[in-house]
DNA sequence: TGAATGATTTACT
DNA sequence: GTAAATCATTCAA
């Protein structure tokens, strides 16, 4: 594989859908000190706050925690939940704009034996990534990730295969009433690395 | 200051 | 299929 080069600012900069369904086949790599991890993204949903109320910005909430998001596109933003997992997310569009595309499962390419240590499982398991909590363990992603600009080339998307991508509704936000339903999840049918079957 | 809860995972029945 | 694990963040007072 030739080495991967980050994409542009240009690409996160445009409408939260648009992103998320462009991610959808594009590598993940993260490059640490103890190792390379890349893996091919199979699925992503997108947030599209302050309307959305499934998302962290909805209402305009501008804390310490969402503050990346209502800065410049092409940056992450990594949070903690259920006290023990994190989650891995790209901020998109517009400065100003708080929306966001979270990344929910990859295929791994390169940096295996590294992610299944991390992960305590064998390196051929299907756990490994086929989950947003569980790629950021893989993938060595915590909160010193938190607010990392995605143009560098320490965390960063780059180039790959275009895929058939398919959508549906959004997962383990059933507290954000109608928002529920909107087809605003994305991945690859073919993948055997997304985190669930069709809801 | 305190209580509630979550963009999940794992183990167990 | 259900439930426990576990704590930063949030909001109410």
């Amino acid at each position: 594989m030739s080495e991967p080069v980050p994409l542009p600012r240009e690409f996160y900069a445009r409408p939260v859908l648009r992103v998320a369904r462009a991610c959808i086949g594009k590598l993940l790599v993260h490059r640490t000190k103890h190792g390379t991890s890349v893996g091919r993204i199979v699925e992503t949903e997108a947030y599209r706050g302050p309307a959305d109320r499934a998302a962290h910005s909805f209402g305009g909430r501008r804390t310490a925690r969402t503050e990346v998001m209502f800065g410049p596109p092409g940056h992450a933003y990594v949070f903690f939940v259920y006290g023990m997992h994190y989650q891995f997310n790209i901020v998109t569009t517009r400065e100003g704009a708080p929306h966001a595309v979270l990344v929910r499962a990859v295929e791994p390419l390169l940096g295996i034996d590294g992610m299944a240590k991390r992960r305590n499982l064998p390196s051929a398991s299907r756990d490994l990534t086929n989950g947003p909590g569980k790629l950021c363990q893989a993938f060595a992603i915590g909160k010193q990730a938190y607010g990392l600009d995605l143009c560098d080339s320490e965390l960063f998307l780059a180039d790959g295969p275009r895929i058939r991508t398919a959508s549906s509704a959004r997962i383990g936000i059933d507290y954000a009433g109608d928002w529920v339903q909107k087809p605003w999840r994305f991945y690859d049918p073919k993948s055997r690395y997304v985190s669930r079957a069709r809801p």
